[in-house]
DNA sequence: TAGATACTGAACCACATGGTTCAGCATTCG
DNA sequence: CGAATGCTGAACCATGTGGTTCAGTATCTA
């Protein structure tokens, strides 16, 4: 369970890491879209956006499903509730962490008096 | 401005996609640390801890500081914001788009009568 | 002062990433 | 049928990643 959160982590983190897979997500959030079209998009070779496409695939935040000769990519099932929440968690360490740092000034100032 | 956050973005996911920096990260959270204790902790050589604080440190997440020989870590300045305000921007995006579905599929529905 | 401790840097390794080109194959269109 | 379109796979390339070892340097401690 830990183990396979973990990998998820990994992997959602890691396809949002590139800015072109986060311009893909946007932009398929707007339409679907074919490879081609994602290709031309970014400036990129059809090859290139296929190894994109796939990593993005790879980590449930996109699917794609091929009629004929055309693959059609849109967004997949995984909302990034995870991510969310493992980021919601750390502001939460954050903020305690850094009270506890006020806490140290304010306790050296009643020290000072 | 749009360049800098790619950049941004870029290294704070990228430094979110490995489990053991999002460990230090949670580690920090509770305590500031040494490199040497980070390196027990997570079983590993002084040398490769290092670089993985570097990537945190590039990245806004931790801050160090050299006192003497030891060099200490705590939390850095970056509360995550951006990376928080994309997610929630996606996630926005992910429901309209299945939204639309629904949509789509009441008007089948009613063209099915 | 000698030795232990804490870090640092260089070099190396296997493998992943982000891209390319080129040579196909399958499908569609005229 | 023949040509154009859309994708796919293999091979290659430079660079980055996640780790190691080894050989230092700097600092504390006894």
């Amino acid at each position: 369970m830990v183990q396979h959160s973990r990998i998820r982590l990994d992997g959602s983190f890691g396809a949002l890491s590139d800015a072109t897979r986060r311009g893909v997500l946007e932009q398929l959030g707007r339409a679907d879209a074919s490879i081609t079209d994602l290709a031309d998009k970014f400036h990129m070779t059809l090859t290139g956006m296929k190894k994109h496409v796939h990593v993005l695939e790879h980590a449930g935040l996109v699917t794609t499903e091929k009629v004929g000769r055309v693959r059609t990519c849109k967004l997949g099932p995984r909302r990034l509730e995870e991510e969310s929440a493992w980021l919601e968690r750390y502001r939460l360490l954050w903020d305690a962490r850094f009270d506890e740092l006020d806490n140290v000034v304010e306790a050296l100032k009643r020290k000072e008096k």
